[in-house]
DNA sequence: TAATACTTTAGAATAGTTATAATCTACGCA
DNA sequence: TGCGTAGATTATAACTATTCTAAAGTATTA
């Protein structure tokens, strides 16, 4: 609960008013131990367990991308099912289960870093990312 | 045009029915020189380009996912705004231009052999798929 | 040619996402 | 400490990619 402050503090950093939405958000999102990956679906569902009070789908949507383009998660392409987001910004690699529709990262010492022998003129690479897509034996 | 047999026996064969919409599309997909990348709506604007009567939405969609399970296209995962399908079913990578909404093939000679380092226990790797975001500079 | 299974199609339905416009809130300033 | 205002939230409508439905059409095989 003294996160909360953090979480004040980072929104007012980057000049997004500390709502009580958006804090609940950030508790959720950058409140645990660890990271992880969610779709808006799953956060929506997230947050309806974890509070009392509901916040509107609307709010959601807008939180996720102003944090999105803060810098404070990731998008990932996946499919063009659902759109996944990742609250591990640090760049890595994933493997996609498509039997449990689950992303899993891939730690920097679990693969050899990606090399491409080609540039396109006038362009500058922004990002590589690695798919791993897997399924059941 | 006598590619139209070889068409009708790519359908036969895999238990496709050669209709005449069918054709139609396989000539458009199959019929150029090159492999290509596409969206079902740039697909859609082309068969009607090409084409004087119109093939339904639906059948568009259908076709496209029925060469899709028999592996004559690839599905590119690009973002969740639009699919993106590729001729080329070869094992390779892509740069997408976020300026011009485009993909590039990256040939095998353009880039390392990605390795991962890792197994998910009771799964097996379906494919690796890197993807090089290019933005203007 | 007739029976049948498969295919096409227009249009309805669905689902993720974005836009709208009214209400509400955070916060600098009087 | 209370006001004014820019910014935020919300319910709901709109939008768009995709899938479903069910009726009409076509390929196939006997
Ligand atoms: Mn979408
Ligand atoms: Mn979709
Ligand atoms: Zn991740
Ligand atoms: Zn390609």
């Amino acid at each position: 609960m003294s996160d909360n402050l953090n979480f004040v503090k980072k929104l007012r950093i980057s000049g997004l008013r500390p709502t009580k939405q958006r804090i609940k958000i950030c508790e959720i999102l950058f409140g645990g131990k660890d990271t992880f990956h969610f779709s808006i679906n799953e956060l929506s569902k997230i947050i309806s367990q974890k509070t009392n009070e509901k916040i509107s789908l609307a709010t959601i949507y807008n939180t996720v991308h102003a944090f999105l383009s803060k810098g404070y998660i990731k998008q990932i392409a996946v499919n063009s099912e659902q759109n996944y987001y990742d609250t591990n910004t640090t760049d890595h690699h994933h493997f996609y289960d498509e039997d449990k529709n689950q992303l899993i990262d891939i730690h920097d010492n679990e693969v050899e870093p990606v090399k491409i022998n080609r540039k396109i003129p006038g362009k500058k690479i922004k990002s590589i990312e690695v798919l791993v897509k897997v399924q059941n034996n």
